[in-house]
DNA sequence: CAAACATATGAACAAATGCTCATATGTACG
DNA sequence: CGTACATATGAGCATTTGTTCATATGTTTG
Protein backbone atom coordinates (compact mmCIF):
# COMPACT_ATOMS: atom_id res chain seq x y z
CA UNK A 1 0.00 0.00 0.00
CA UNK A 2 1.38 3.43 -0.70
CA UNK A 3 1.30 5.61 2.05
CA UNK A 4 3.30 8.84 0.59
CA UNK A 5 2.41 11.62 2.70
CA UNK A 6 2.26 15.39 0.68
CA UNK A 7 3.43 18.09 3.06
CA UNK A 8 0.87 20.47 3.12
CA UNK A 9 3.68 23.58 2.54
CA UNK A 10 4.03 26.94 4.63
CA UNK A 11 4.76 28.77 1.75
CA UNK A 12 2.46 31.05 -0.01
CA UNK A 13 1.91 30.89 -3.77
CA UNK A 14 3.27 34.87 -4.03
CA UNK A 15 6.70 34.05 -2.73
CA UNK A 16 9.19 33.81 -5.11
CA UNK A 17 10.62 30.25 -5.86
CA UNK A 18 12.14 29.99 -9.31
CA UNK A 19 11.49 30.75 -13.00
CA UNK A 20 9.37 33.05 -14.03
CA UNK A 21 7.43 31.76 -10.85
CA UNK A 22 5.80 34.88 -9.32
CA UNK A 23 4.07 35.38 -12.52
CA UNK A 24 2.82 32.22 -13.38
CA UNK A 25 2.28 30.06 -9.95
CA UNK A 26 -1.04 32.04 -8.25
CA UNK A 27 -3.04 31.28 -11.41
CA UNK A 28 -1.64 27.66 -12.23
CA UNK A 29 -1.96 26.86 -8.43
CA UNK A 30 -5.58 27.97 -8.53
CA UNK A 31 -6.06 25.59 -11.70
CA UNK A 32 -4.29 22.72 -10.43
CA UNK A 33 -6.18 22.79 -6.76
CA UNK A 34 -9.54 23.11 -8.86
CA UNK A 35 -9.14 20.54 -11.13
CA UNK A 36 -6.95 17.82 -9.07
CA UNK A 37 -8.49 14.90 -7.26
CA UNK A 38 -8.45 14.73 -3.69
CA UNK A 39 -4.84 13.12 -1.83
CA UNK A 40 -6.68 9.65 -1.44
CA UNK A 41 -8.49 9.10 -4.70
CA UNK A 42 -5.47 9.91 -6.32
CA UNK A 43 -3.54 7.34 -4.08
CA UNK A 44 -6.45 4.51 -5.42
CA UNK A 45 -6.14 5.65 -8.65
CA UNK A 46 -2.41 4.70 -8.36
CA UNK A 47 -3.18 1.60 -6.74
CA UNK A 48 -5.70 0.98 -9.03
CA UNK A 49 -2.98 1.11 -12.02
CA UNK A 50 -0.47 -0.89 -9.90
CA UNK A 51 -2.74 -4.00 -10.00
CA UNK A 52 -2.45 -3.94 -13.66
CA UNK A 53 1.58 -2.65 -13.87
CA UNK A 54 2.30 -6.89 -12.96
CA UNK A 55 2.36 -8.83 -16.27
CA UNK A 56 1.54 -11.81 -14.29
CA UNK A 57 -1.90 -10.32 -13.57
CA UNK A 58 -2.33 -9.57 -16.99
CA UNK A 59 -1.95 -12.97 -17.93
CA UNK A 60 -4.26 -13.71 -15.68
CA UNK A 61 -7.06 -10.97 -17.39
CA UNK A 62 -5.68 -12.22 -20.70
CA UNK A 63 -7.15 -15.69 -19.82
CA UNK A 64 -10.57 -14.52 -18.17
CA UNK A 65 -10.99 -12.79 -21.22
CA UNK A 66 -11.94 -16.30 -22.56
CA UNK A 67 -13.40 -17.79 -20.03
CA UNK A 68 -14.29 -18.34 -16.43
CA UNK A 69 -11.77 -20.28 -15.11
CA UNK A 70 -10.94 -22.20 -11.46
CA UNK A 71 -7.41 -21.35 -10.04
CA UNK A 72 -5.78 -24.82 -10.71
CA UNK A 73 -6.43 -24.46 -14.33
CA UNK A 74 -5.38 -20.81 -14.37
CA UNK A 75 -2.03 -22.51 -12.86
CA UNK A 76 -1.14 -24.63 -15.15
CA UNK A 77 -2.39 -22.24 -18.92
CA UNK A 78 -0.06 -19.71 -17.22
CA UNK A 79 2.68 -22.47 -16.00
CA UNK A 80 3.21 -21.24 -12.58
CA UNK A 81 2.24 -22.14 -8.60
CA UNK A 82 -1.29 -22.45 -7.44
CA UNK A 83 0.39 -20.08 -4.40
CA UNK A 84 1.69 -18.03 -6.62
CA UNK A 85 -1.62 -17.43 -8.62
CA UNK A 86 -3.83 -17.29 -5.76
CA UNK A 87 -1.75 -14.41 -4.44
CA UNK A 88 -2.48 -12.90 -7.37
CA UNK A 89 -5.88 -13.50 -7.71
CA UNK A 90 -6.57 -11.84 -4.32
CA UNK A 91 -4.78 -8.70 -5.29
CA UNK A 92 -7.17 -8.92 -8.51
CA UNK A 93 -9.88 -9.32 -6.21
CA UNK A 94 -9.40 -6.61 -3.43
CA UNK A 95 -8.73 -4.18 -6.73
CA UNK A 96 -12.62 -5.94 -7.87
CA UNK A 97 -11.63 -6.64 -11.06
CA UNK A 98 -12.52 -9.98 -10.56
CA UNK A 99 -15.04 -12.27 -9.04
CA UNK A 100 -14.87 -15.40 -6.84
CA UNK A 101 -17.39 -18.11 -7.34
CA UNK A 102 -17.25 -21.06 -5.69
CA UNK A 103 -18.41 -24.56 -7.30
CA UNK A 104 -17.37 -27.55 -4.80
CA UNK A 105 -14.02 -28.25 -4.04
CA UNK A 106 -13.11 -25.37 -6.98
CA UNK A 107 -13.27 -21.61 -7.34
CA UNK A 108 -14.00 -20.21 -10.82
CA UNK A 109 -13.15 -16.68 -11.67
CA UNK A 110 -14.33 -14.00 -13.90
CA UNK A 111 -13.43 -10.64 -15.33
CA UNK A 112 -15.30 -8.28 -12.58
CA UNK A 113 -16.63 -5.98 -15.15
CA UNK A 114 -16.00 -5.01 -18.99
CA UNK A 115 -14.11 -2.01 -17.61
CA UNK A 116 -10.86 -4.23 -17.29
CA UNK A 117 -11.06 -4.89 -21.06
CA UNK A 118 -11.14 -1.31 -21.78
CA UNK A 119 -8.90 -0.12 -19.90
CA UNK A 120 -6.35 -2.93 -21.06
CA UNK A 121 -7.35 -2.06 -24.64
CA UNK A 122 -6.62 1.63 -24.29
CA UNK A 123 -3.33 0.95 -22.90
CA UNK A 124 -2.70 -1.89 -26.41
CA UNK A 125 -3.27 1.31 -28.20
CA UNK A 126 -1.11 3.69 -26.63
CA UNK A 127 1.67 0.70 -27.19
CA UNK A 128 0.71 0.28 -30.48
CA UNK A 129 1.46 4.17 -31.21
CA UNK B 1 12.32 -3.22 -15.93
CA UNK B 2 10.19 -6.25 -15.43
CA UNK B 3 12.17 -9.52 -16.58
CA UNK B 4 9.72 -12.56 -15.59
CA UNK B 5 10.27 -15.61 -17.75
CA UNK B 6 7.48 -17.81 -19.14
CA UNK B 7 8.96 -21.25 -18.42
CA UNK B 8 7.96 -23.36 -21.88
CA UNK B 9 6.51 -26.45 -19.80
CA UNK B 10 7.19 -29.91 -21.61
CA UNK B 11 3.43 -31.28 -20.94
CA UNK B 12 1.03 -31.90 -23.21
CA UNK B 13 -1.91 -30.38 -22.80
CA UNK B 14 -3.67 -33.48 -22.79
CA UNK B 15 -1.71 -34.90 -19.60
CA UNK B 16 -3.92 -34.99 -16.58
CA UNK B 17 -3.06 -31.94 -13.69
CA UNK B 18 -5.81 -31.59 -11.51
CA UNK B 19 -9.82 -30.76 -12.15
CA UNK B 20 -11.59 -31.69 -14.72
CA UNK B 21 -8.49 -30.55 -16.22
CA UNK B 22 -8.36 -33.45 -18.91
CA UNK B 23 -11.98 -32.11 -20.72
CA UNK B 24 -11.52 -28.40 -20.48
CA UNK B 25 -7.94 -27.92 -20.88
CA UNK B 26 -6.97 -28.22 -24.68
CA UNK B 27 -9.77 -26.18 -25.71
CA UNK B 28 -9.24 -23.63 -23.04
CA UNK B 29 -5.18 -23.62 -24.14
CA UNK B 30 -6.11 -23.27 -28.14
CA UNK B 31 -8.70 -20.07 -27.36
CA UNK B 32 -6.36 -18.48 -24.65
CA UNK B 33 -2.49 -18.61 -26.86
CA UNK B 34 -4.99 -17.77 -29.81
CA UNK B 35 -6.00 -14.21 -28.49
CA UNK B 36 -3.10 -13.74 -25.64
CA UNK B 37 -0.74 -10.86 -27.31
CA UNK B 38 2.84 -12.07 -27.56
CA UNK B 39 5.26 -11.91 -24.33
CA UNK B 40 7.02 -9.15 -25.03
CA UNK B 41 4.03 -6.78 -25.68
CA UNK B 42 2.31 -8.42 -22.04
CA UNK B 43 5.63 -7.24 -20.18
CA UNK B 44 5.48 -3.52 -22.55
CA UNK B 45 1.39 -3.46 -21.46
CA UNK B 46 2.15 -4.23 -17.94
CA UNK B 47 5.22 -1.58 -17.98
CA UNK B 48 3.29 0.87 -19.04
CA UNK B 49 0.39 0.41 -16.41
CA UNK B 50 3.20 0.48 -14.13
CA UNK B 51 3.96 4.05 -15.20
CA UNK B 52 0.68 4.85 -13.91
CA UNK B 53 1.14 3.17 -10.90
CA UNK B 54 2.83 5.77 -8.62
CA UNK B 55 0.70 9.06 -7.05
CA UNK B 56 3.62 10.73 -7.75
CA UNK B 57 3.63 10.59 -11.38
CA UNK B 58 -0.21 10.45 -11.30
CA UNK B 59 0.21 13.77 -10.05
CA UNK B 60 2.47 15.40 -12.15
CA UNK B 61 0.06 14.30 -14.94
CA UNK B 62 -3.01 15.65 -13.62
CA UNK B 63 -0.79 19.33 -13.55
CA UNK B 64 -0.09 18.89 -16.84
CA UNK B 65 -4.01 17.94 -18.03
CA UNK B 66 -3.89 21.90 -17.05
CA UNK B 67 -0.99 23.19 -18.64
CA UNK B 68 2.73 23.41 -20.11
CA UNK B 69 5.11 23.26 -17.18
CA UNK B 70 8.38 23.34 -16.21
CA UNK B 71 10.10 21.35 -13.82
CA UNK B 72 10.38 23.94 -11.54
CA UNK B 73 7.15 24.62 -11.23
CA UNK B 74 6.09 21.69 -10.71
CA UNK B 75 8.41 20.74 -7.95
CA UNK B 76 6.50 23.84 -5.91
CA UNK B 77 3.05 22.98 -7.09
CA UNK B 78 3.42 19.48 -5.77
CA UNK B 79 5.37 20.52 -2.94
CA UNK B 80 8.81 18.01 -3.92
CA UNK B 81 12.38 18.19 -4.88
CA UNK B 82 13.44 19.02 -8.42
CA UNK B 83 15.11 16.15 -8.11
CA UNK B 84 12.21 13.58 -7.34
CA UNK B 85 10.41 15.53 -10.43
CA UNK B 86 13.21 14.85 -12.72
CA UNK B 87 13.10 11.37 -12.00
CA UNK B 88 9.72 10.65 -12.27
CA UNK B 89 9.55 12.83 -15.41
CA UNK B 90 12.38 10.74 -17.05
CA UNK B 91 10.33 7.39 -16.31
CA UNK B 92 7.00 9.34 -17.64
CA UNK B 93 8.81 10.32 -20.71
CA UNK B 94 10.60 6.69 -21.72
CA UNK B 95 6.79 5.51 -21.48
CA UNK B 96 5.97 7.93 -23.91
CA UNK B 97 3.19 9.77 -21.82
CA UNK B 98 4.90 13.49 -21.94
CA UNK B 99 7.13 15.40 -24.12
CA UNK B 100 9.79 17.69 -23.12
CA UNK B 101 10.58 21.08 -25.04
CA UNK B 102 13.61 23.21 -23.90
CA UNK B 103 12.84 27.08 -23.54
CA UNK B 104 16.56 28.80 -22.63
CA UNK B 105 17.19 27.27 -19.26
CA UNK B 106 13.90 26.05 -18.77
CA UNK B 107 12.26 22.60 -20.03
CA UNK B 108 8.43 22.10 -20.51
CA UNK B 109 6.70 19.63 -20.33
CA UNK B 110 3.11 18.97 -21.64
CA UNK B 111 0.75 15.54 -22.42
CA UNK B 112 2.78 13.40 -25.28
CA UNK B 113 -0.92 12.81 -26.61
CA UNK B 114 -4.42 12.88 -25.21
CA UNK B 115 -4.39 8.62 -24.70
CA UNK B 116 -3.18 9.74 -21.45
CA UNK B 117 -6.59 11.15 -20.51
CA UNK B 118 -8.64 8.57 -21.12
CA UNK B 119 -5.96 5.91 -19.38
CA UNK B 120 -6.39 7.95 -16.11
CA UNK B 121 -10.59 8.47 -16.60
CA UNK B 122 -11.07 5.39 -17.18
CA UNK B 123 -9.62 4.37 -14.30
CA UNK B 124 -10.98 6.68 -12.13
CA UNK B 125 -14.49 5.32 -13.73
CA UNK B 126 -13.88 2.30 -12.06
CA UNK B 127 -12.68 3.83 -9.11
CA UNK B 128 -16.23 5.19 -8.78
CA UNK B 129 -18.01 2.09 -9.27
C1' DC C 1 -14.77 -38.74 10.85
C1' DA C 2 -10.68 -39.50 7.81
C1' DA C 3 -8.51 -38.97 3.51
C1' DA C 4 -8.01 -36.53 -0.79
C1' DC C 5 -8.20 -32.56 -3.32
C1' DA C 6 -8.68 -27.33 -4.40
C1' DT C 7 -7.67 -23.05 -2.69
C1' DA C 8 -5.94 -19.48 0.61
C1' DT C 9 -2.51 -17.48 3.43
C1' DG C 10 1.66 -16.22 6.34
C1' DA C 11 6.68 -15.87 6.56
C1' DA C 12 10.89 -15.21 4.24
C1' DC C 13 13.75 -13.58 0.69
C1' DA C 14 15.39 -11.49 -3.60
C1' DA C 15 14.39 -7.94 -6.86
C1' DA C 16 12.40 -3.57 -8.05
C1' DT C 17 11.09 1.13 -6.82
C1' DG C 18 11.06 6.11 -5.24
C1' DC C 19 13.28 9.37 -2.69
C1' DT C 20 17.51 12.04 -1.08
C1' DC C 21 21.97 13.90 -1.61
C1' DA C 22 25.77 15.20 -4.26
C1' DT C 23 27.16 16.43 -8.54
C1' DA C 24 27.08 16.80 -13.63
C1' DT C 25 25.18 18.95 -17.80
C1' DG C 26 23.13 22.73 -20.28
C1' DT C 27 22.04 27.61 -21.05
C1' DA C 28 22.18 32.74 -20.47
C1' DC C 29 24.61 36.74 -19.43
C1' DG C 30 27.95 39.99 -17.61
C1' DC D 1 35.37 32.70 -19.74
C1' DG D 2 33.14 32.51 -15.13
C1' DT D 3 29.02 32.75 -12.50
C1' DA D 4 24.21 31.82 -11.78
C1' DC D 5 20.34 29.26 -12.60
C1' DA D 6 17.41 25.16 -14.44
C1' DT D 7 17.50 20.49 -15.15
C1' DA D 8 19.44 15.69 -15.29
C1' DT D 9 21.59 11.81 -13.29
C1' DG D 10 24.20 8.32 -10.39
C1' DA D 11 24.75 6.13 -5.88
C1' DG D 12 22.77 4.84 -1.65
C1' DC D 13 19.00 3.52 1.23
C1' DA D 14 14.47 2.29 2.96
C1' DT D 15 10.18 0.48 1.38
C1' DT D 16 7.41 -2.27 -1.55
C1' DT D 17 6.52 -6.27 -4.38
C1' DG D 18 6.24 -11.11 -6.37
C1' DT D 19 7.56 -15.59 -5.71
C1' DT D 20 8.41 -19.88 -3.01
C1' DC D 21 7.65 -22.99 0.75
C1' DA D 22 5.04 -24.70 4.39
C1' DT D 23 0.74 -24.97 6.18
C1' DA D 24 -4.15 -23.74 7.05
C1' DT D 25 -8.99 -23.66 5.45
C1' DG D 26 -12.78 -25.54 2.90
C1' DT D 27 -15.27 -29.19 0.41
C1' DT D 28 -16.43 -33.86 -1.18
C1' DT D 29 -16.63 -38.70 -0.62
C1' DG D 30 -16.02 -43.20 1.44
Amino acid sequence: MEIKKIQSHGEQASEVECCDATIVHPELLARVSADMPQEEELYDLAELFKVFGDSTRIRILYVLFEAEVCVCDLAEVLNMTQSAISHQLKILKQAKLVKARRDGKQVFYTLADEHVRTIISMGQEHIEE
